[in-house]
DNA sequence: CCTTTAATTAAACGG
DNA sequence: CCGTTTCCATTAAAGG
């Protein structure tokens, strides 16, 4: 599409900008030091509390170049991500000057990454890490992992004010519970690369159960955690890495990188080696993560690909989302040298943002920026109903994707007005919007806590998420 | 055709 | 409180 080289061109400018830009801030990095780490540490304290933060932001020194603070992008003062997609690697003078302060990996480095290294606050991560850890060790018997698939009443949907909290700096791209009854913890990604993690049952515990990471040097597109092995958690990047977070060796392993950016990532529920992964401008790549090597890789769309689904119940059929403006159903049981075969091409008028299968399996929820939700159903998926609902939500903020609640039922999504809509697909209509004087900022991405009814996490492009409970 | 510009938009920050 | 900054989306329209 004609988009996709705009943005080409746009991010090829951006990148030169950003180049610059660390040039002068290496500069004069260490006057800034102390007052980067100095306020490293307020961070955390205000963290729920966003609107009072105190922390200052470095003033632009020139007005022509965007400049960001290392701080404002949730980095130590001493690490830095570049990108060399489209030009030569940054060397001589900005990578001396960058040793001279620095003996620190780079997140852009092709190595693991520890997590003290990847950390950005100041306190320790014992308690988080000794959190997964616990719950991992928990017996067979005790462990309550189990995907629910139950009705819930939305009006006992609330908002609780200590269920708001602002985890990482800036704009979340996605936001995923841990899959465990024994755990109320989601892990989000952000523009910059930032992996955070809010233990909401941190009561009684030192600090406010939130912790912040930097593995990625660009924005986090998906998180995946297996159910059953809740310490390895994946994480992927426009920036073309995917890396493997081992919570027991406390380190950010990397399992797979490449030049092109990777939109979006998905795992099968029968095969937690292979990852699937939307790669550059409308690959799907398979990648096995015990042999280090790539099974399968398809060219199924003409743009990037936004959202991979597998349906839960006829495992061996996906669907993606694209910005070519199609989703497409595919048939996996026969995929050969070839493609996977087409079951279903739905064709919009605009890029297709999401496209997910219901806890069923039976249906499927598209989301686009036509400004319509489509909900197909139907022995072969022939049928389908649209829904209004207004999907622009401009530069600054992450595009809408509809989720599924934990059946059939419901699909939310974010709306311009600080509200959750609410689809009814037995009524075909919104029936709802799910408002709160403490939701202050628009959930732009979702996620249902898979174990438990009612729980539902909706990120902003401000960095904070609110987590709905019943 | 391909390349480039402008306009749009919400939220955090800082004076 | 209000003006400034953000700058890895997206599209339409203008320009070559």
């Amino acid at each position: 599409m004609t988009g996709e080289k705009v943005t080409e061109y746009e991010r090829k400018r951006i990148e030169n900008i950003k180049r610059n830009e660390e040039l002068l801030a290496s500069l004069n990095i260490k006057s800034k030091l102390s007052d980067l780490s100095a306020s490293s540490k307020r961070h955390r304290v205000q963290a729920k509390s966003y609107k009072l933060s105190p922390e200052k932001k470095l003033k632009s020194e020139t007005p022509v170049v965007i400049r960001r603070s290392l701080r404002n992008q949730g980095m130590k003062p001493d690490s830095a991500g570049l990108k060399d997609d489209f030009t030569e690697p940054p060397k001589s003078s900005l990578t001396n000057l960058k040793s001279q302060v620095t003996s620190n990996k780079s997140p852009r480095e092709l190595v693991p990454i520890s997590m003290s290294d990847a950390s950005t606050c100041s306190q320790s991560d014992a308690v988080l890490v000794n959190k997964i850890l616990s719950v991992c060790e928990l017996s067979d018997t005790k462990k309550a992992n189990g995907k629910v698939r139950v009705a819930i009443d939305l009006k006992s949907m609330e908002l609780e004010p200590e269920n708001v909290a602002r985890v990482v700096p800036n704009r979340i791209l996605c936001v995923k519970f841990f899959p465990s009854a024994d755990m109320k913890m989601v892990v989000v990604g952000n523009k910059f690369g930032n992996v955070g993690f809010w233990n909401l049952d941190s009561e009684g515990e030192e600090g406010d159960g939130i912790y912040m990471y930097h593995p990625h040097p660009g924005p986090v597109s998906a998180i995946l955690i297996q159910p059953f092995s809740l310490n390895k958690i994946i994480t992927s990047c426009y920036d073309g890495q995917i890396r493997s977070l081992d919570v027991e060796k406390q380190t950010f392993g990397l399992s797979y990188t490449t030049d092109h950016a990777i939109f979006s990532m998905s795992q099968r529920l029968d095969d937690v080696n292979s990852l699937y992964f939307g790669e550059g401008h409308g690959l799907v790549r398979v990648w096995d993560e015990r042999s280090g090597k790539s099974s399968f890789s398809w060219e199924l769309h003409d743009s990037r690909i936004n959202t991979i689904d597998f349906n839960p119940v006829n495992i061996n059929m996906m669907a993606t989302s694209s910005s070519d403006g199609t989703a497409c159903i595919w048939d996996l049981r026969k995929v050969g040298k070839s493609k996977p075969k087409s079951l279903k091409v739905i064709t919009r008028k605009r890029a297709v943002h999401a496209a997910y299968f219901s806890p069923s399996g039976s249906l499927l929820a598209t989301t686009s920026l036509d400004d319509k939700i489509g909900v197909l159903s139907g022995a072969n998926y022939d049928d389908e109903f649209m829904i209004n609902h207004y999907n622009q939500t401009g530069r600054w903020l992450s595009t809408f994707k509809g989720v599924w609640g934990w059946d059939d039922s419901y699909i939310f999504v974010g709306n311009m007005k600080r509200g959750v809509d609410v689809i009814s697909t037995e009524e075909r209509r919104l029936v709802t919007t799910l408002e709160s004087p403490n939701m202050t900022a628009i959930p732009c991405r979702f996620d249902a806590h898979p174990c438990k009814p009612g729980m539902l996490a909706g990120a902003t492009s401000g960095g904070q998420v609110y987590v709905w409970s019943s």
